[in-house]
RNA sequence: GCCGGAAUGGCGGAACUGGUAGACGCAGCGGACUCAAAAUCCGCCGGCCGCAAGGCCAUGAGAGUUCGAUUCUCUCUUCCGGCACCA
C-alpha cells in the first residue's frame, strides 16, 4: 500500500476493474427485486456543471446502496440532445448544431466516466438520433389520429425585425434579444397535444404518490387548477345579430354586482367594434405590444377602453357596457370576463379607473361597504345582500339559485374548469424532431404513415436567426400526399424538447428495439423507482411525463404503468456568488473564481477586487448561469482534488433538497478526511492486531452506523457523512491495532462506498476484508454495542437546564425522583418551592415544575 | 401578480414522533513537531455579565398553544424556484 493517498492513481484502477468486469451491466432478473434509479438526463451545453456532478452523485450513491443490498439496479444515462442553446451556438461559430451537439456529449460522456458513477453505459441514447425522435413522430401520428394531437392557433413572442418568433427566453425586457425591437404577439396556427383530456386523472392519481414531495404535489394540483363553477351567458346584438357573451366564474354568488364585461383583444366583440373605431383600434394594437409571458401579463398596468357595446345581464336585464381589457386573455376560458368590482381586486382596480359602478352584493368581515383602498376580504365569501330575491342566501345556495334560474333559461351551467391548457408542441425550429405531417391541398393533414417514419432531420444546416431554415429547404419540405400522391408540403416546425423528455425514461430499458417504442423489457423495469432532479422541473416536465405515461398506456405500451416515477427526489440549485465590472459602463461580469473577497469580522463583504486589482461589485448569491458568468467548473474540482472528494463535497456540504452554496475552502476538509481515513488503514495494515476491544468506540461505532442507514433510507446524506467522519474519529481512538479498528474499518469503508468507490474499493482490498466491496452485504448494527449499562439525564426546572446526572439504566421513577430531588444544582433551585409535576421522558430528561 | 419553498454561530449544516440548540465539518485563535515551511497532531471557539461558581440572552421579526417550541398555529419580512417557447 503507498504511504500517500494519490487519488488519480486509485480511481483509474478502480475504474479499470469495473470496466473489465462489466461491472454496471445489468440484465432483467427475475431473481431479484429491480430498482431502476434515474437522474434527469443532461443536456449537453459543452461541459458538466456542479448541479449535474451533484445530481448524479446522488442516483450513484442510491445505486450503489440498492447494488449492495441485494436489488437488481439499472442506473442508465443518455443525453437531452434537442434545443435552442444548440441553435445559438451555431449561429455564433457558424457550426451545424449537430456537430456541436455530438462533440458536446463526447467530452461530458468523458468527464462522467471520471466520476466514476456506476452507469450501464450499453444502454445510453441521445434524443437527436433517428432511431430515438422516430418513435416521437410514431407516437404523434397515433395521437393524432385519435384526436389527442390537433391543430389550433396559439400565441407567440413575434420580432418584428428578424420576422421570426422567438423563445421566451430571448425577450428581455419586453424586446427581441437581437434586434431590440419591441416584441409583438402573434397568432399562428400550431398542434397541440390534448393533456386536459387527462386532467381529472392526473389531478386525482396524486393521491396514490406517497413518494412524491408534498410540495411538488401541491404545485401540480394548482397547476392543474381544478374550479368548479358556472358559465353564464350575457345576450347582446351586433348588427342586428343576436349573439351571447360566454364567460366563466367561480363566483356566480356574486352576478348581482357585475356592473361591466371585459373581453380580451382577440374577442370577436373587439375585433368588430374596432371597425370604424380607430382609437379602440390602435388600442388592441396597443395590447399587442410585448411578448406572452405570463408573469410581465399578470403585472402590467391594467387598462381598457370600450367597444360601444352593451351586454344584457342575464337576471336583471340591465345593459352592461362592454370593454377590451388588456389583463384578459383569450386563451383562458372564454376570453371573456364578467366585472365584479366590489368583489375581485383586479375589476376594482378597473373600475376605480374608468369610473365604473361599484356594487357591493356580499356582506364580508368588514362590514357591506367596500371604501377605498381594496381590502382582501372584499373578496371573501359571505351572504348575499342587494341580491333580489338571493338576498340572505350563502355562497353555495346562491351559486346553485342562480346557476338553477339560468338554466331556465338557457343563459347558464355548471361547469369545471381547468387552469391546465393544452400543451402546444410546435416550434419554428431547425433543431428539433420534425412534425410528421403532410399538409395536402386536397386531403388536408395527413399524417406521415409509419413506413416512411422516420422523417429525418438535415444534420448540415445553420441557422441565421431569421426563422426556421428547414422552412427555407425546398428538398425537405417539397413531398407527396400520402394519401392521393399529389404534390404536397411537409410540416416544417418541429416539437418542444419536452416531447422528448417525456418518454427517455422507458426506452432506457431497450434502446436497441428497432420494430416498437418500447418492448416487453420496459414492462420488467418500469416504473422508475427512484427518480432525481432539480427542483425546477417540478412542474413542467414531470407533469408532461406523466400525461405521455398515460397516453402511451392507452396506446397499449406498458399497460399496467400509470405514473412514471414511484418516488421523487428534487435536489436544491446549486448556487453561486456573482460579480461584475462597472468600468467599461457596461456590465461585465467576473467569474467568483478570479475574485478577491475581504470580509469583515461578521463574514460581511468589504470589498471585492479582481486578481488583478479591479474593483467589482457582489451581485448576490444566485443560481449558475451563463449570462452571470458565476460558473464553478467541477472539472478543476477533479483534477485537483480527484473525483472522490468532488462526490463526498457533494453530500456533504448540504442535504440533497437544500440548495447548495458553493464554497472552495470547505472542499478542502472533505480531502482532508479522504486523507485521514487512508492514513489510518495504511496504519492498519502494517500493525499487529490485537483481540483488544475498545467499548466506548465501539459503542459510537454502531450508534454513528445506525444513524448513518437511518439516514440513507431518508436520503440525507450530508448526515452519513457525517457518521463516517464520527466513526474514524471512534477508532482512531481505539488504535489501529485494536480489534475495534478491524471491525471499525470494515464498516467505515462499506459506508462510505456509495459516496467514495474508488477509495473504498482499494483499501476494502488492502485491508484485506474481500476482492471487490460491492459484493459485501451492507453492514448492519450490533445490538448488543448499542446498549449502555447507564443513562444520562438532563435535569430541568421549569424547564430550564440546571445539569445532568447519570443513573443505572434500570431505575425507576420513585428513586429517579428521590435521586434527582437530592442533587445539590437542583435543591438550590427548588428549595421552599412546591414541586407541581415531575415530568420524565424515559432515557432523557427530566423536568421539575414548581 | 399568482403558485411552491427556505431562514439556526464568522460559514455549510445537526437536533428522528414537541424533550440538553449548535452534532460533524470549514474558517479563526493558541500550542506541539520542524532550522523553517507544508503536512500532521493537541486545545479553544454563539453573545453578554462574572476572578470563579454560576447566571442571563439566543434558532429571520412579532404573537399564541405547552411543564417544555428550531419543531405546532397565526401575522409579517427577506431570499430562492416555477409561471406553459431555457432545459
Amino acid at each position: 500500500m503507498q504511504d500517500a493517498y494519490d487519488p488519480r492513481a486509485v480511481e483509474q484502477d478502480a475504474q479499470q476493474f469495473w470496466e473489465s468486469r462489466r461491472s454496471f451491466r445489468v440484465v432483467e432478473d427475475k431473481s431479484k427485486p429491480k430498482y431502476y434509479c434515474l437522474s434527469m438526463f443532461p443536456y449537453p451545453s459543452g461541459k458538466l456543471h456542479m448541479g449535474h456532478v451533484r445530481n448524479y452523485t446522488i442516483g450513484d450513491v442510491l445505486t450503489r446502496y440498492y447494488r449492495m443490498r441485494g436489488f437488481n439496479v439499472l442506473q442508465p444515462m443518455g443525453w437531452d440532445a434537442f434545443g435552442l442553446p444548440a441553435e445559438n451556438a451555431a449561429m455564433a461559430n457558424k457550426v451545424p448544431p449537430a456537430k456541436w451537439t455530438y462533440d458536446n456529449i463526447a467530452y461530458m460522456k468523458k468527464q462522467l466516466r471520471s466520476l466514476g458513477f456506476a452507469l450501464d453505459w450499453e444502454r445510453e441514447l441521445a434524443t437527436c438520433r433517428p432511431e430515438y425522435y422516430k418513435w416521437n413522430q410514431w407516437l404523434f401520428t397515433r395521437l393524432f389520429r385519435k384526436g389527442l394531437a390537433y391543430k389550433k392557433t396559439g400565441v407567440v413572442n413575434w420580432d418584428p425585425v428578424d420576422q421570426t418568433v422567438l423563445a421566451n427566453e430571448q425577450v428581455i425586457e419586453g424586446r427581441g434579444w437581437r434586434t431590440g425591437a419591441v416584441v409583438e404577439k402573434r397568432e399562428i396556427p400550431m398542434y397541440f397535444f390534448r393533456i386536459t383530456a387527462y386532467a381529472e386523472e392526473l389531478l386525482s392519481a396524486l393521491d396514490g404518490l406517497p413518494g412524491w414531495p408534498e410540495q411538488v404535489k401541491l404545485m401540480q394540483k394548482n397547476w392543474i387548477g381544478k374550479s368548479e363553477g358556472v358559465r353564464i351567458g350575457f345576450p347582446y346584438e351586433l348588427n342586428g345579430k343576436k349573439e351571447t357573451l360566454w364567460v366563466f366564474t367561480t363566483r356566480a354568488d356574486t352576478l348581482m354586482g357585475a356592473t361591466f364585461m371585459a373581453v380580451a383583444a382577440e374577442h370577436p366583440i373587439a375585433v368588430f367594434a374596432s371597425q370604424g373605431n380607430p382609437a379602440l383600434r390602435s388600442f388592441i394594437e396597443e395590447c399587442k405590444k410585448g411578448g406572452v409571458q405570463e408573469a410581465d401579463l399578470a403585472q402590467i398596468e391594467k387598462k381598457g377602453m370600450p367597444t360601444g357595446v352593451f351586454a344584457t345581464h342575464p337576471i336583471t336585464g340591465e345593459k352592461l357596457p362592454v370593454w377590451v381589457g388588456n389583463y384578459v386573455l383569450m386563451g383562458y376560458g372564454e376570453g371573456a370576463v364578467m366585472g365584479v368590482p366590489a368583489h375581485d381586486e383586479r375589476d376594482y382596480a378597473f373600475a376605480q379607473k374608468y369610473r365604473l359602478p361599484i356594487k357591493p352584493v356580499i356582506r364580508h368581515p368588514a362590514g357591506d361597504k367596500v371604501d377605498p383602498p381594496w381590502k382582501p376580504e372584499y373578496a371573501e365569501h359571505g351572504t348575499c345582500i342587494n341580491s333580489g330575491k338571493y338576498d340572505g342566501l350563502d355562497f353555495q345556495d346562491a351559486v346553485n339559485a342562480i346557476a338553477g334560474d339560468l338554466a331556465a333559461k338557457s343563459l347558464g351551467e355548471k361547469q369545471v374548469q381547468w387552469r391546465l391548457r393544452d400543451w402546444g408542441v410546435s416550434r419554428q425550429r431547425y433543431w428539433g424532431t420534425p412534425i410528421p405531417i403532410i399538409h395536402c391541398p386536397a386531403c388536408g393533414d395527413v399524417p406521415v404513415p409509419d413506413e416512411q417514419l422516420p422523417v429525418a432531420l438535415p444534420e448540415n444546416l445553420v441557422p441565421d436567426g431569421t426563422g426556421n431554415p428547414l422552412a427555407k429547404l425546398p428538398s425537405f419540405y417539397e413531398t407527396k400526399c400520402p394519401q392521393c400522391g399529389k404534390d404536397a408540403r411537409r410540416e416544417t416546425d418541429t416539437m418542444d424538447t419536452f416531447v422528448d423528455s417525456s418518454w427517455y425514461f422507458a426506452r432506457y430499458a431497450c434502446p436497441d428495439q428497432a420494430r416498437a417504442m418500447v418492448d416487453e423489457r420496459a414492462g420488467y423495469w418500469m416504473p422508475v423507482d427512484q427518480y432525481i432532479g432539480g427542483i425546477e422541473h417540478a412542474i413542467l416536465h414531470l407533469l408532461y411525463s406523466r400525461f405521455f405515461q398515460r397516453a402511451m398506456r392507452d396506446e397499449g405500451l406498458m399497460p399496467r404503468v400509470a405514473e412514471p416515477f414511484t418516488n421523487l427526489l428534487t435536489q436544491g440549485m446549486v448556487l453561486a456568488e456573482s460579480y461584475y465590472s462597472d468600468a467599461s459602463g457596461r456590465r461585465e461580469w467576473i467569474n467568483p473564481a478570479d475574485v478577491v473577497v475581504t470580509r469583515d469580522s461578521k463574514g460581511k463583504i468589504l470589498s471585492a477586487k479582481t486578481k488583478a486589482g479591479k474593483d467589482v461589485v457582489y451581485d448576490g448569491i444566485g443560481t449558475m448561469s451563463k449570462s452571470k458568468n458565476n460558473g464553478v467548473d467541477p472539472q478543476a474540482l477533479i483534477d485537483q482534488y480527484g473525483a472522490d472528494t468532488a462526490r463526498f463535497y457533494t453530500m456533504f456540504a448540504s442535504p440533497p433538497t437544500n440548495t447548495l452554496e458553493w464554497s472552495d475552502e470547505s472542499v478542502e476538509g472533505s480531502y482532508r478526511f479522504l486523507r485521514r481515513v487512508w492514513a489510518f488503514a495504511l496504519a492498519y495494515t502494517k500493525g499487529h492486531k490485537t483481540t483488544m476491544h475498545d467499548r466506548q468506540a465501539r459503542h459510537e461505532i454502531h450508534a454513528s452506523l445506525k444513524q448513518a442507514n437511518y439516514d440513507m433510507e431518508r436520503h440525507q446524506f450530508n448526515t452519513v457523512a457525517s457518521a463516517c467522519m464520527k466513526i474514524l474519529n471512534a477508532v482512531e481512538k481505539a488504535g489501529a491495532q485494536s480489534a475495534t479498528a478491524n471491525e471499525g474499518l470494515s464498516i467505515l469503508i462499506r459506508l462510505l462506498s456509495p459516496i467514495t468507490p474508488h477509495l473504498s474499493h482499494h483499501l476494502w482490498r488492502e485491508c484485506g476484508f474481500g476482492e471487490d466491496v460491492m459484493a459485501a452485504p451492507w453492514p448492519q448494527p450490533d445490538a448488543a454495542a448499542l446498549e449502555l449499562d447507564e443513562v444520562e439525564y438532563v435535569v430541568q426546572v421549569n424547564g430550564v437546564k440546571r445539569g445532568t446526572v447519570r443513573v443505572a439504566k434500570t431505575t425507576d421513577k420513585t428513586s429517579l425522583e428521590l435521586i434527582v430531588k437530592s442533587l445539590e444544582f437542583v435543591k438550590r433551585h427548588i428549595e421552599d418551592k412546591v414541586i407541581k409535576r415531575f415530568v420524565v421522558v424515559p432515557g432523557k430528561l427530566i423536568n421539575i415544575v414548581v
